[in-house]
DNA sequence: CTCAAAGATTAGCATCAACTAATTTATATT
DNA sequence: AATATAAATTAGTTGATGCTAATCTTTGAG
């Protein structure tokens, strides 16, 4: 009777371990469900670097196993699929954070990718605490459960041309993209950085800013995954 | 041609990654290979945890892939084989040094059994400098290149009743058994600590120390893996 | 409403890494 | 030499994760 309390309990904290895959999928229809995009498997696909079938064949695995639900409405992360999900999310965050003494910014999320199946909880926790328990990491994306601390920060897309600005975050999912991260580092394009709106050429899908007095034109489709504070000096 | 010649540079420099579990043999074969021992099926199934026939069929793919070799004169590896073992050592001894700040002494080793499988290359580098070129990892044992920087401890089970001695390293075989290294710290048998030789009892198999004017008696299976710095009392 | 493009699935196959059950091969010990 | 113990192997199975080829299903434009 003790031992099963004491096993339960241990049940609800302790995060259940699944395959480095598993988490991976995790992460991914983490960041979507959580910007209420739609979970297209194609998507899933391309972002994982594997065929459309196999991502049909690990998803039936993961409803099975009670991570999603997939029926007329969708397909959505379970309440045991979040907490994996946070959980893999934290990881990642946490790594990209302890790896930043060590590697420049645009290799932080690689690292952080493969190790982020390989940490302990109890490392975690420690490295948690060293860090002075962060919010964020190191790209702005909100460590899960601190989304109010990104909350304010707006997409370049939204701004007009001459606001002057400090880049505050690049969402994950153009972090999945190494050769843009490095594009980015490259422009001084990071968190941190003050920069002044520049020429908005809609019919161009382009959007120029101004870093380090140096002129950067991005594509539309990286803007959008750029967030700013505005009115901030 | 000039592509070709970079290409067969890298591949002379980097190590070929190898999946987690042959990363996990080529561990225990090089410990094995590096003090004399043979290469026995059934105490690899051991360590790994494993079965036997498990142990036959991976050391089977691992001779065609030519990291190892198989014939009369027993398993050995080849020197691909060991630059890939050297190189999973590497990363596992520097990944125990890394989290040397975060986790207790006896925690160190499963956790690094983990991390030294996502680390890359650069990461790698970059926490060998970071942390100072260390010549061994946290339980004394050598970094590959680095055996003669152990070479001088002595073995618990080669000294006399009295001796004063400086306990210097537990051997990576050791390391294998957790509840052992809970012991070990518990003890404060590590690294550093000062010990006195007490009562060795071949009949019994156990040998006597006295380590923080605290008496611990140990197997003869275990002090033959701890190695101490003699005449450093 | 039709039809092409996009997305999802089915069917069949391969590899790695495990397992059990049974057998064979050494190695030691009387 | 005979036998007991230890070690290794063979045969057959499973599950996760990938693939290709082919086949649905949507769905958005005309």
């Amino acid at each position: 009777m003790d031992r099963m309390n004491v096993t339960n309990k241990a049940e609800q904290m302790e995060q259940i371990k699944h395959s480095q895959t598993i988490e991976d999928y995790l992460s991914l229809i983490y960041v979507m469900e959580r910007d209420g995009e739609p979970i297209v498997g194609a998507r899933l696909a391309e972002l994982m670097g594997v065929t459309p079938p196999t991502v049909t064949n690990t998803l039936k695995r993961m409803a099975r196993d009670g991570l999603i639900t997939m029926d007329g409405s969708g397909t959505h992360l379970t309440p045991p699929g979040w907490d994996s999900a946070k959980d893999v999310m934290r990881r990642h965050m946490l790594m990209e954070c302890m790896m930043l003494k060590m590697l420049p910014w645009s290799k932080l999320h690689g690292e952080a990718h493969n190790l982020e199946h390989a940490i302990s909880p109890e490392a975690e926790a420690a490295v948690y605490e060293e860090l002075g328990r962060p919010q964020t990491c190191p790209h702005g994306n909100p460590l899960p459960g601190c989304e109010a601390a990104v909350a304010d920060w707006v997409a370049l897309t939204q701004l007009s041309s001459g606001e002057k600005v400090v880049i505050r975050r690049i969402h994950e999912l153009a972090e999945e993209n190494p050769p843009l991260l490095a594009f980015l580092e490259e422009k001084k394009i990071m968190p941190g950085a003050k920069a002044v709106i520049g020429e908005i050429l809609p019919f161009n899908q382009t959007l120029a800013i101004e870093v380090d007095s140096q002129a950067v034109t991005l594509g539309s489709a990286v803007a959008r995954y750029i967030f700013v504070e505005r009115n901030a000096g």
